[in-house]
DNA sequence: TGAACATATAAGCAAATCGTTATATACTTA
DNA sequence: TAAGTATATAACGATTTGCTTATATGTTCA
């Protein structure tokens, strides 16, 4: 085994992560745009902490890094992830979700904060 | 969007399975050898009817196959499922457990079933 | 046919998960 | 500094998950 092989343990971390389709889409959003809470919460109908609960998990595991902008906290990919490539794989087999973010824009709701 | 893109909820539902270290670790097993029951039983250390509830989760997203043989019934990866080549290329970044075979060749107690 | 073996299923329970509401924290701007 | 906005966190409840024990089903073989 390589030293750079992924472990089944945090492989099967990481995979519980993305088996919810929130999440998934997250970051399927988040591998090609970084976003703010308010867009998810708009993109995804849901409440405001129950977006921030999922990032928080994608936070945890370091799949994703905050950076605050004045008000907001815009969240993007943690490319320096160890496991980065892997999930990157998976991202790269799923179809974009760059429609959600357009939406947001016809509806002048992304120019709110972004 | 490719008409055979993956669909995002059938993704997550995948995902969701292999997000746990047994099935994971089963998936990556049976990509390379069929198995019997009993022999996953052995590789875990687990209890029979908990083995056999993980297979059938995997086993109602067809993602894998089973087919008797006598008083066994063996267990395969399911190669025609549409997302096959999704699977594949996840497990294929995961580190061979053919070593979990071998120990229980070694043991003597693959024989006794296959 | 009956005993032994392999597997599946059912029922029940503890822990994990995910959403909700309420509240705290942090920044911006009048 | 107070009000408004954006986000995080806490506490709670409903649902899901994964194990356990008990039992049913199907096969083999004496």
């Amino acid at each position: 085994m390589l030293k750079t092989a992924i472990e089944m343990d945090k492989a099967a971390s990481i995979l519980k992560l993305l088996g919810d389709k929130t999440r998934l889409t997250m970051m399927k959003i988040l591998d090609h745009h970084d976003c703010c809470v308010c867009e998810f919460v708009e993109i995804f109908k849901a409440s405001q902490p129950s977006i921030s609960q999922h990032l928080r998990k994608l936070r945890d595991l370091g799949l994703v890094k905050e950076e605050r902008r004045g008000q907001w906290i815009f969240y993007s990919i943690n490319k320096t992830n160890e496991y980065y490539p892997f999930i990157q794989q998976i991202l790269a087999q799923l179809p974009s979700q760059d429609d959600k973010l357009k939406e947001l824009e016809e509806q002048g709701t992304r120019i709110s904060c972004c």
